[in-house]
DNA sequence: ACCCAGATTTAGGCATACCTAAAAATGATC
DNA sequence: GATCATTTTTAGGTATGCCTAAATCTGGGT
């Protein structure tokens, strides 16, 4: 199995701190397919770099930093996401596409997507547009 | 520095195999910034694979499937690479982001984001998107 | 044919993120 | 408050891809 980036974790702690009020070591191994001493390890590189807070046997909590970076990738994974349902990607498809590039997408580039996406789907142009595409894609089937 | 892929290997010894004639170790290395030696050893890896003839002292050669690899990653890139310019995403950026995606994206996505690109550049009502899409990024400023 | 500069490989290490098995802590139940 | 099932951590190991330093090969110039 692929090694797992700080993000990925970063993630998944957001998740379970919503989803459970706690990220337990036990709960972010399943949600990451990862065994649970891989976490204990991966958790306290993570509190070094001042993301979380660990605390033995209870579990890691994001720090102000570590929110921050959650809510960016937040951010980077819906609009891709968003995009690629737009574009006509099967919802699965879509999501575990997202779930990649969120991790590689320049500023720049993010900005682009996020301003073509308003475009796409609240400009009376933008929606003809996503109407044409619709029509094309018919008729290249 | 991050690891590099089999992926990006492949790509640059069909690069240098096109401009040079062949892919020797040390160009390869200066390609993905990285030493002489773990280029020998990615090298034997990718040989291992079957994706590459490795001759010692001489350099590395796709293989066909090597071949079908960097055909196929080529396309990739390209793909996303159009997108971003059409989006105007500057020149380099628009590069060095295709790098990433190249390599993370699943195959129905690239179907169709290609379709997409073909509906963008090819028929009349892509092009009034295009040209919309620009009015929209002038107002947003 | 020989020598030498430059390129490549060999040898030996390091860091990272993963694993299994065993030990320790936790907390729910009696 | 002792017991026990569950969870977590500790200890020790593996694989991968990178590194530096030292040895080896290669090909051009004489």
């Amino acid at each position: 199995m692929r090694k797992k980036t700080t993000e990925e974790y970063i993630e998944i702690i957001c998740l379970l701190e919503r989803r459970e009020g706690r990220a337990q070591t036990g709960r972010i191994a399943d949600a990451i397919n990862v065994k649970p001493p891989s976490v204990t390890e991966m958790l306290r590189k993570l509190e070094r770099e001042g993301l979380i807070v660990y605390e033995s046997y209870a579990g890691a909590t994001l720090t102000p930093a570590g929110e921050e970076m959650a809510r960016d990738l937040q951010r980077r994974h819906r609009t891709f996401a968003e995009l690629l349902e737009l574009l006509g990607v099967e919802g699965e498809t879509a999501e575990t596409d997202a779930c990649q590039f969120e991790h590689h997408v320049s500023p720049e580039t993010l900005e682009r997507l996020r301003l073509f996406l308003e475009f796409l789907s609240k400009s009376p142009d933008g929606r003809r547009c996503l109407a044409a595409f619709g029509e094309f894609q018919k008729q290249e089937r």
